[in-house]
DNA sequence: TTGAAAGCGCTACCAC
DNA sequence: GTGGTAGCGCTTTCAA
């Protein structure tokens, strides 16, 4: 019946006020210039009819649709459902909207996404890039404001905001370090990103400095997938002489791990301390409790967001300004899957100070 | 320098191939009448410039944004971002985009959202609506085709798709009586909420079928929020009589109740069994590892698109059309939180059989 | 088969 | 201060 029930135009309004449509916009628009009592009438008309203006109208108009796109790897992943929710409370009271995309870690998706995002018209993107070199030098890198989020490609320049991981990733590591660990392996994501090779090297960094080897068998190279931490995790534990600790650089990894532990029926913390990259809601519950690298997701997500607005902001022109890129910081989580190696077969000795977080 | 980069416009393509601005649309609508020599020229220049068609502007003329609102109550909870990720696939795959609204479990954001996606001229709406009994008489539900998932309000008719969450709560506290329970309690959804009253009924038929009392004080209301879980959690084991099993409405609130447990250093399942609603990918890691009810979260997305994806379809007109509501099974994965109780007090008789599953 | 022109709902310019 | 009107980029008659 009432199919097309509130499709009013300005031009309703315009007649039931008894004003033109150039002051209607006024009112929409809030010109001071106009007189109050046709202010009131105009809106009263607007209530009368419960008008919502058309923004779809409105955007092709004044050439922005108040609407930003968000690129990412996988929606299910809650380290990026944190971000997002960032996102969204900065967009949301800055009055844009999000267009979600997920790129499902596939560098052709990613970029057919953006393409979609730029015939939208959307006025700016957020995103968190694949891993594919040849993704970030699209054309529509060109077209409008991108902040990348999270992990740069390797070579990249440009806005972008992320966790400070080098930093993070060393101060995780002098933490397994100080419970005495000398025999430290790392399970790391693409290198080809930032957020690979910086928790690399900041773990190397932390071995270095105190003169400990890294063995080529201890630096397994995973993809930030969960497949690939059980099967790397599967391959230190079968080795002739074992971690007594693994760095695991982000938490779908940190997964397959513990699933690699129980399988072969190895006891963390006991046998094995792990220490994950990546807090969740969920740690604490694990079995055992997960000693984490928190980023600061949410916060991500917000610094990211008005990042992107206050390029928005700069006269919608030069784009070319400043290349800011925030490196925001980690938290250490201590629980219970780090703990001092068990007679790992070599010396257990100094002073082990476990409630360092330093 | 190059800030408009690649804003061409149908006309420039016109020009550029020597045709019409005509010929060009229909180029870009696939019309079968044009030449295959003026297709292959337009295509050609619409390839030299990197031309991409302004969507918004097809929009406005064609009066379909080709865009799909979706506002959920917590974009952090993995129940949604599952659901999410169902949507998106769908959407995608159909040349829709998707604009993601969180309301945040607040009844007005809800609404305000609602009337943004309006204002955006989106083509339909997948709402998972908050407990607010008012928010669904907004004017909103007459303006596009609202498909409601998860979860309805009570008196709420309309398309709608959701877990088969009577059966689904049946079922698994079957699973607990079979295990040799008789002290079962219950921490509930709101029960304005038809997610929230259906399990409650259907853990109410399962004991009612057993000749099982539910006492008032096993009957904890919560919130689907995780502090009220851990709220009830501990009301309830600090009962003279405790319950020797709980189940609990939805993961957040098993989180909760976990965290109770914990802090009044019950052990489970050996003091008291638990029983989740929602299964997540972290599950079966937990300490111990939880038995849940799974929904099929990312299929309900699914669904839920295609149902909208059909309203659409469907001539534009008569939404009014079949009230279409889907109920989709859930699936019981016993893990380790639940087991038989432990001379609880009470008789410890009869063979349990611990693997049934039917 | 192709092209010219009207118009989607809004804003912004200019004339009153 | 207010109103008339051109035009954003596209689709879609209708005429040629």
């Amino acid at each position: 019946m009432c199919e097309e029930v509130g499709l009013y135009t300005i031009r309703d309004i315009a007649r039931l006020a008894g004003v033109s449509v150039a002051t209607v916009s006024g009112v929409l628009n809030n010109k001071p210039t106009i007189k109050p009592k046709l202010v009131a009438r105009v809106k009263k008309a607007m209530d009368a009819l419960d008008y919502h203006p058309d923004h779809v109208a409105r955007s092709l108009r004044v050439r922005r649709t108040l609407t930003v796109g968000i690129v990412i790897p996988d929606v299910t992943n809650p380290f990026f459902t944190d971000v997002i929710r960032g996102v969204e409370q900065e967009a949301q009271s800055a009055g844009y909207s999000v267009i979600l995309c997920d790129s499902n870690e596939d560098a052709e998706l990613e970029r057919r996404n953006l393409a979609i995002l730029f015939s939208r018209r959307v006025d700016g993107v957020l995103l968190a890039p694949t891993s594919s070199p040849s993704a970030h030098e699209s054309r529509m890198h060109q077209r409008f404001p991108i902040v990348v989020i999270d992990r740069v490609p390797i070579g990249f320049s440009g806005p972008a905001v992320m966790t400070d991981n080098f930093a993070a990733a060393h101060e995780g590591t002098r933490h397994l370090i100080k419970l005495g660990h000398r025999r430290i392996a790392i399970i790391t994501g693409q290198l080809a990103l930032s957020s690979g090779l910086d928790r690399l090297e900041g773990f190397r960094k932390a071995l270095q400095e105190e003169r400990l080897a890294l063995p080529d068998e201890y630096l397994q190279h995973g993809d930030f997938q969960s497949e690939s931490g059980y099967r790397c995790g599967l391959d230190l534990l079968r080795l002739p002489s074992p971690p007594t600790a693994v760095f695991s650089c982000n938490n779908k990894m940190t997964l397959g791990l513990m699933r690699a532990l129980r399988e072969v029926h190895v006891i963390c913390p006991d046998a094995v301390s792990v220490l994950g990259f990546d807090d969740f809601e969920w740690s604490a519950y694990f079995n055992p409790r997960l000693t984490t690298i928190a980023q600061p997701t949410y916060e991500m997500g917000k610094q990211a967001m008005q990042l992107l607005l206050r390029r928005l902001q700069r006269s919608d022109g030069d784009q070319a300004g400043t290349e800011t890129v925030l490196r925001l910081k980690a938290e250490l989580r201590i629980r219970d899957s780090t703990a001092p190696p068990f007679c790992g077969g070599e010396e257990i000795k100094q002073f082990v100070d476990v409630s360092t977080q330093s």
